[in-house]
DNA sequence: TATGTGCATGGGGAT
DNA sequence: TCCCCATGCACATAA
């Protein structure tokens, strides 16, 4: 409730958010407490706390106008014939703060009912007409956000025909992909591809994409579905939405595939455009001339790379795929050459409709469809081309957001894969490339003297160090896809030197090799060793590789994990203080303690005479891998278990990366150890009663089932009691203190209370 | 003896 | 069931 409190009740600071810029990034808040002093009910009024906190904001806004000094505004809603009525409040629809919009009674009706907008709105732009029924729908608020789906195709369907639509669509038609009609000439692509596109039978893909959203909508509740479309304001609600899942502002946006999304500064989702929504991404499918892999082989046969089971370089001669990399100054043969855009690519395409940034428009542009994408700066004055812009400066332009709203660069660090749905599904999620935007912008600002105009940066993917690839042997194993898809074609097991340059522009020559393996390969970079002592980096470390087009650089960047000492700061404050002793939470990231050498919590295990070849991060996650709960293991306790089990680091390493990519991909679903708890409760099936050394045990054949989360109050004469919010009426009912509810509870299970 | 090299093994994730 | 890949291990080479 830390950051939930009810909205400010000045109601124009309110108008101002509402119809601002998205620019707030808040934490998913927690459902709002029941009253200290229910009233009947209906949704109870704030608490004292909160009544404190709203004191408080208004003196650090200033006094409020002069009309509203008199009594506080009650009702959220602006247009408000009676905003400072008296009466109870009740919430509306969920504010970009977390927090509701807490209305009148007649404001309340008319959101319950579906007429806010043609109550108060109706003077207002934003009005559509459903595609379908010709229904008038208001696009331009959020408060009809879930009233209506936007199609990939253009225009809106109000809920209902879109739900139709989705009903009557089979089953095997939600997953087809559109076939796009291309534009022959793709320098025009942008605008001819956009007014060309038709889904290929009806609206099929749109309406799946929609109605995916759609089919969610007629499950959750309705301030879930205001949550969605308050994080699709958010940076990092860009990437939560899944397909065509377009709320607000969707309008202003081609992305169909927004959750892949980098999350980026100023709302990276309204200035990335997706290529592969316009069907770029279907081009090089049908286009020959692309290949699938950004590697431009020299072959005399070039659709032979479209061919999946061409490895590659396997029959190629090496010397017919010898090649420089083309920065100029290089000797290093590298033995390919990085595939770069296609200069029609490149050249001419608009970004006129792309919103801007310090004179610049950022763009996702990538070269190689079924690849990765690629964040691309096109200066907007038409004077200026494009090739004329720096890359480090732009993006520090660019980026310079990052620095101002620092919220943006913690969603950064939960990023998804900025590769697009091709080579997402070729890969190992594992293997996405997570590069944040900071490291975009560390690597740009690195290579401004080896990076021509328009260089893009590409990430390609990404690995987590093992102990064998951190350890002396300085061989860092390669995914086999990885190496194959974006490293140059081998096809002796010596393989050729790759000339890579880290983070901080040192250029390093990796041998990039494989050895025969079971009829297959395995990849490795030797060499390493120099390079990743000199990062520091160790086992649980990540280190990823992009590559700088046109030049067609291979990049090595790198990622520390957090340490636990990290975790346990970031979980300190919203410990509450009666909380249990502290424990990690189940989806902690379990993290390698060399950037915090002097913390005991950083190495968990400090003494491990057992296995004195575990890293840290497997030692860490040894105490995590105990039934899926942490143990309480103390900092520095000795490990008694017996000695070194064989292939023991095996079993955990996998488990590291299953966690990390939890971590990061389900923060909303993060809930700490003691909240699980909470939620608890017993199965349905009465225990039998055991009796062990005197004590009697409730014994149980099922295991515990997740309850409905409530809240423990205790009223003015002392009475305990608890609050639970109805699934279906979202209303707050109060229950007995030990009332135990099921995950999914209605007033109508209420038998507490019968007349609810 | 320490370090490097190449291959084998098998756990476990993907299909 | 396949096969990727983390790691073990034997052998070679260097110090």
């Amino acid at each position: 409730m830390s950051s939930s409190g009810p909205p400010n009740p000045i109601a124009p600071a309110h108008a101002t958010v509402l119809t601002g810029t998205p620019m707030s990034v808040q934490p998913q808040p927690k459902p709002p407490p029941p009253p200290q002093q229910p009233s009947g009910s209906a949704a109870p009024p704030p608490s004292q706390q909160t009544q404190t906190q709203h004191q408080q904001q208004q003196q650090q806004q200033g006094p409020p106008p002069a009309s509203l000094q008199q009594r506080p505004r009650i009702c959220f809603n602006a247009h408000c014939k009676d905003p400072k009525s008296e009466g109870p409040r009740r919430r509306g629809w969920r504010l970009r703060s977390g927090d509701y919009a807490e209305l009148c009674d007649r404001c309340y009706g008319s959101f319950e009912h579906g007429t806010f907008c043609e109550t108060f709105h109706s003077e207002v732009a934003g009005w559509r007409k459903c595609e379908a029924c010709g229904k008038r729908l208001h696009c331009g608020c959020i408060v009809s956000v879930h009233a209506y789906a936007l199609l990939d195709a253009g225009g809106v369907d109000c809920i209902l025909c879109a739900r139709k639509s989705y009903a009557a669509m089979a089953p095997s038609q939600m997953w087809s992909t559109p076939t796009v009609h291309m534009p022959q000439n793709v320098a025009d692509r942008k605008d001819s591809y956009v007014k060309s596109w038709r889904p290929p039978t009806g609206q099929i893909s749109s309406q799946w994409r929609q109605n995916h959203q759609l089919w969610n909508m007629s499950t959750i509740q309705s301030d879930l579905q205001q949550r969605l479309a308050y994080e699709f304001d958010r940076p990092s609600g860009s990437e939560k939405l899944p397909p065509g899942r377009t709320f607000i502002h969707a309008q202003e946006k081609k992305s169909d595939d927004m959750h892949d999304r980098p999350t980026t500064p100023a709302g990276m989702g309204q200035i990335i455009r997706d290529r592969y929504a316009n069907g770029l991404g279907q081009q090089t499918s049908m286009d020959p001339t692309h290949s699938s892999t950004p590697y431009q082989r020299e072959g005399p046969n070039p659709n032979s790379l479209h061919d999946p089971s061409h490895h590659v370089g396997e029959s190629d001669p090496l010397s017919s795929r010898k090649g420089i990399i083309s920065d100029g100054g290089s000797t290093v043969s590298t033995g390919f050459k990085l595939d770069s855009h296609h200069p029609s690519i490149l050249k001419d395409d608009a970004a006129s409709t792309l919103p801007t940034m310090g004179g610049y428009t950022i763009t996702n542009y990538p070269p190689v469809p079924g690849r990765s994408d690629h964040l691309r700066i096109i200066p907007n004055n038409p004077q200026q081309p494009p090739t004329t812009v720096p890359l480090s400066v732009v993006q520090k332009q660019f980026y310079s957001h990052s620095v101002i709203e620092p919220n943006y660069q913690a969603q950064f660090r939960n990023g998804k894969p900025r590769m697009d749905p091709k080579a997402r599904s070729e890969l190992l999620p594992r293997y996405w490339p997570r590069i944040t935007d900071k490291e975009l912008q560390h690597l740009s600002g690195e290579y401004p003297k080896n990076s021509t105009s328009n260089s893009v940066i590409t990430p390609l993917f990404e690995k987590m160090l093992s102990a064998s690839d951190a350890g002396r042997i300085g061989r860092l194993v390669l995914p086999k896809k990885c190496a194959e898809a974006y490293f140059p074609p081998i096809s002796q097991p010596e393989g050729l030197p790759l000339k890579v340059q880290d983070a901080s522009g040192k250029e390093w020559v990796f041998q990039f090799r494989f050895w025969p393996n079971n009829n297959s390969r395995m990849y490795v970079l030797e060499g390493v060793t120099p390079c990743i002592q000199s990062m520091h980096l160790q086992a649980g470390d990540t280190v990823s590789f992009s590559r700088i087009d046109p030049e067609g650089k291979l990049v090595m960047g790198f990622r520390k994990t957090k340490t636990q000492e990290q975790i346990f700061r970031q979980e300190e404050p919203t410990k509450p203080a009666n909380a249990a002793p502290n424990l990690p939470d189940v989806n902690v990231n379990v993290s390698a303690p060399d950037s915090s050498p002097n913390s005991s919590l950083a190495r968990p295990n400090k003494v491990n005479t057992e296995n004195k070849d575990s890293s840290p991060v497997e030692q860490a996650a040894s105490k995590i891998d105990k039934g899926g709960v942490a143990q309480k293991e103390g900092p520095g306790t000795v490990r008694t278990s017996p000695g070194p089990v064989k292939r023991k680091a095996t079993s955990i390493g996998p488990k590291i990366k299953r966690f990390r990519i939890d971590n990061e991909e389900s923060m909303e679903l993060k809930i700490t150890w003691e909240e699980a708890q909470e939620l608890l409760r017993p199965p349905l099936k009465a225990p039998s009663v055991v009796i062990v050394d005197g004590h009697e045990f409730e014994e149980y054949e099922e295991p515990p089932v997740l309850g409905r989360k409530t809240y423990f109050v205790t009223d003015q004469s002392g009475e305990n009691h608890q609050w639970a919010q109805c699934e279906d009426c979202s209303k707050w009912r109060k229950l007995p203190v030990d009332a135990l509810l099921p995950s999914k509870w209605t007033c109508s299970d209420n038998k507490w209370d019968p007349e609810r």
